[in-house]
DNA sequence: ATCAAAATCACCCAAAAGTATGAGCTAAAA
DNA sequence: TTTTAGCTCATACTTTTGGGTGATTTTGAT
């Protein structure tokens, strides 16, 4: 922003200058050559063109460049697991319940898992049926392997 | 390119028509009012300011636009699962092991298993205990975690 | 043909997992 | 405040799983 405006500002001084250096040239030409008796109309003609093209610099100079994004797409391969809360809530499952479930999959026994939790087996016993049930599966195994396909598990 | 170039020729002549009109419009001026007696700097002026106006307008219009490449990562969830016989070899795994574990990761119980593959029960336990003692592992759901971790399951 | 690995199956025992039922306790919601 | 959902634990019982041992049959390679 800062540096736009100076360059404003120079590019004015820069015109105005310009403008009295063709002046002070035409004026000297028309001394010096045998362009004393151009009409008007060429002198215009002159003036316009030269700045014309001074516009054109101008523009070029300030304006900011017109840019298109194109977006190239980079595949990344990725093992990300992105966790579907959604389905938690659709299946009902508690927090303690993922908790277990989680555990489940990483190979724990029920007591290996009550030990981690401070609880005793039978608890881990009853997380896992309300599992089962909600994940509507009969063993440990199909729990993990369900639990994989819904993203609820990595 | 044929719509720039175009562009590029009707600019042309809308200079020319500019400059042909301005000028009338001058001598007009210079007949109608009392503007009859403005210096020749002052018409420069004028014509410069304008011109460069036209020039500014002309390099907008024509000025390509500069296309910037923006790369874009996009997450494609991959589940490319490559087999790792190498793994398999290793762990001195039988084709027929290798299945039992399969179904294993499946969510099928022995029982389940047996069927499948039409021998007894007692036939996949075997089998199943010899999976667990070349993975090194001591339950089912430790083997399967192992096994995709190896790269033998998807 | 012979040998070794693989596959099959059985029996037994123990451990782990799963089912069913009931109950107490707490925190949050109606 | 009452209710509800979640977490906890227990007891009893069944099923599944896993470990160990041993045996027979198949199969593939030397």
């Amino acid at each position: 922003m800062t540096f736009s405006f100076w360059a404003k500002n120079r590019s004015v001084l820069l015109y105005s200058a310009s403008l009295a250096a063709l002046l002070f040239l035409m004026k000297w030409l028309e001394w010096r050559f045998i362009i004393i008796d151009y009409s008007f109309e060429l002198y215009a003609g002159a003036l316009a063109f030269i700045f014309t093209l001074l516009g054109v610099w101008l523009a070029i100079k300030i304006a900011r460049p017109k840019t298109i994004v194109v977006e190239k797409q980079v595949l990344i391969k990725t093992n990300d697991f992105v966790f579907d809360e959604s389905q938690l809530t659709r299946l009902g499952l508690s927090k303690r319940e993922l908790e277990v479930l989680q555990l489940m999959a990483e190979g724990l026994s029920n007591q290996d898992i009550a030990e981690r939790l401070f609880v005793s087996l039978n608890t881990i016993k009853t997380h896992s049926s309300k599992v089962f049930e909600k994940l509507e599966v009969q063993r440990r195994t199909q729990a993990v392997d369900r639990a994989k396909k819904l993203n609820l598990i990595p």
